[in-house]
DNA sequence: CTTGACCCTCCAGTGACTGGAGGCTTTATG
DNA sequence: CATAAAGCCTCCAGTCACTGGAGGGTCAAG
């Protein structure tokens, strides 16, 4: 199976795939021509990379649970352990961004938005 | 006054203010020694480029909120809408934020986190 | 006079791709 | 059978907003 195909079966740009390739996390195989050879493996590979990044998984956390799945004789614990240190991150983004939301929804408000001049969200960030 | 205690008042890192030089956002004076030389009207902007900032808008987004604020016949309707479509993004990704973490947080939950090697986490991202 | 704190410029790297140039190979069509 | 389109290849540059570091000049204190 050629790129264009198994980018179309993995739901990801031909693009994504030879940079997967090129950080070493797929190794597809090359036909005579030099065009890149993908099996099953290999694609079963990119939908697990593909479902990870959906996740919000960082490339090097995608190498990890890769390689976990990989480990018949790994502990859930370590998979687990990588989930849970992104769901705190991703927990902590939710709280910083509710809280740009809400002052930003303030000054939204507080702001006539007609023709004139008169504006307290620049109020705001010129420092009052 | 010097780029360091320029720093310190505006409470941005040094290479940042010189990064805001190069892209035009300060145009601080220079001294016969090549030093820049800020004024207060230079820290002012760095201030609201700061705050700006910290509120999420992008740096070109920055660069339109001071021209506006700068610019004394500006209607607040220019101003509201920058801040409205600023809004509108971080709302979408609290949205997105939000659900990756319901997904993340089901299958935390799920995975025993133990020894053993069977992890419901890896079965999702494999697939099922 | 030297040490250390500043300051300068320029270059490279970050994350995870994405776009494009320039050039093969394969497949479909006239 | 020629050709054109589609698909493949590599390599380089750009994205965003900085950040780190090399290599070197300037200044105030002791």
């Amino acid at each position: 199976m050629n790129i264009g195909e198994a980018a179309k079966a993995a739901g990801l740009p031909v693009k994504t795939i030879r940079y997967y390739e090129e950080i070493g996390l797929v190794r597809p195989a090359r036909s005579e021509n030099g065009y890149r050879v993908f099996a099953e493996s290999d694609l079963h590979k990119l939908n697990f990379l593909g479902r990870s990044r959906a996740l919000g998984f960082s490339i090097e956390d995608c190498r990890a649970l890769l390689a976990l799945y990989e480990d018949g004789t790994r502990s859930s614990s370590e998979v687990r352990e990588i989930a849970e240190r992104h769901l705190t991150d991703i927990e902590g983004k939710i709280t910083d961004l509710q809280s740009l939301r809400d002052t930003l929804a303030h000054l939204v408000a507080s702001c006539a938005g007609d023709e004139r001049p008169d504006c307290p969200i620049l109020d705001n960030l010129s420092g009052d």
